[in-house]
DNA sequence: CCTAACTTTCAAAAAGTTTTGAAAATTCGG
DNA sequence: CCGAATTTTCAAAACTTTTTGAAAGTTAGG
């Protein structure tokens, strides 16, 4: 396969995952576009190489850049602002996980804790099933987040070295 | 808070925490009444508790049957079909595991073999960023498919002893 | 300061997704 | 078989999200 049509299917395809992960998949296609990209881009490079408008361009840099997986370079001599994604892809998904985390695990685990004690007898077949679904939804939460954070902090090496022992 | 109230609330959440994980909200709020239902529901018990169309809820208890995660119940002497889903909260999540790596997952790895042996020199330095891009990435993917699969065939409390010992 | 280069904003349009509800299909007890 | 009860389908409508592009805002060199 050339080049040119394997980035092409690499960026579709990487756009088409992103929107089952929550991501748009023009962020998706951007971020996949930087990835493949030996330097760092502008916006006008962005915006030609993908088709989009400049509108649609910069909003999703700028979420990139929220997400910390894209960051701004500035060029000596140069007054554009250039692009560039983080190259290391452990990196880059400790950093997808992490924002993940702060954003919907963190909050479910809040909510779930109020949930808990709700009012009413614990013998009531309705309260009681509502308190159990909700306590074992929260001690997987709970497990999931300490787990994710061990992750987080983790180099690849150990921590994939680490996964294979489970394996025996 | 009265029994009511804290039901809407979880399920109004499982419903917006569905939307970030590629699960439509009426699929997830579904899901959540009848996780917190004692007894099995008919199609018109969910339609009125929800207040949603016939079709949307035929729809997407359907789509629940699919993932494995509700089950068609027949009660003696009644016509009317009910439904019922797993309340052991680990088999749900190995459930959405096992459909989520096989509908993404997997198709990702095969794109992956493919393009990474992209035609030409892996001195220049675009052929080499795109392949060690992808290279890197199915590597991780791999690693993942793996661990999951350890994950899906895993006893709960073996597994989550087994994530412990990673902490010391 | 001024101006040209560049970046950001945002209302309106387009695209995509979900929901509705009536009609068609199926099922089962009698 | 019949017919009432129940389930399924699907085209159109409602809703949600994304994209556009022109206008407003910002910045830096001279």
């Amino acid at each position: 396969m050339k080049l040119t049509e394997a980035k092409q299917q690499f960026i579709s395809s990487w756009g088409a995952f992103g929107t089952h992960w929550g991501i748009n998949r023009t962020m998706a296609q951007i971020h996949a576009l930087l990835l493949i990209s030996p330097d760092p881009m502008t916006q006008d490079d962005i915006m030609e190489e993908l088709d989009i408008s400049r509108g649609n361009t910069n909003m999703n840099i700028r979420e990139l850049i929220n997400w910390r997986l894209v960051e701004r370079v500035l060029l000596p001599g140069e007054r554009k602002e250039y692009f560039t994604a983080e190259k290391d892809m452990w990196k880059v998904i400790k950093q997808i996980v992490k924002e993940r985390k702060k954003r919907e695990l963190e909050p479910m685990l809040q909510l779930l804790d109020k949930l808990e004690d709700v009012d009413g007898d614990k013998k009531d077949k309705y309260v009681k099933t509502f308190v159990d679904t909700v306590s074992s939804i929260k001690k997987l939460s709970k497990q999931a987040d300490k787990t994710l954070d061990v992750m987080i902090k983790a180099e690849e090496s150990w921590f994939i070295g680490t996964i294979m022992k489970m394996f025996k």
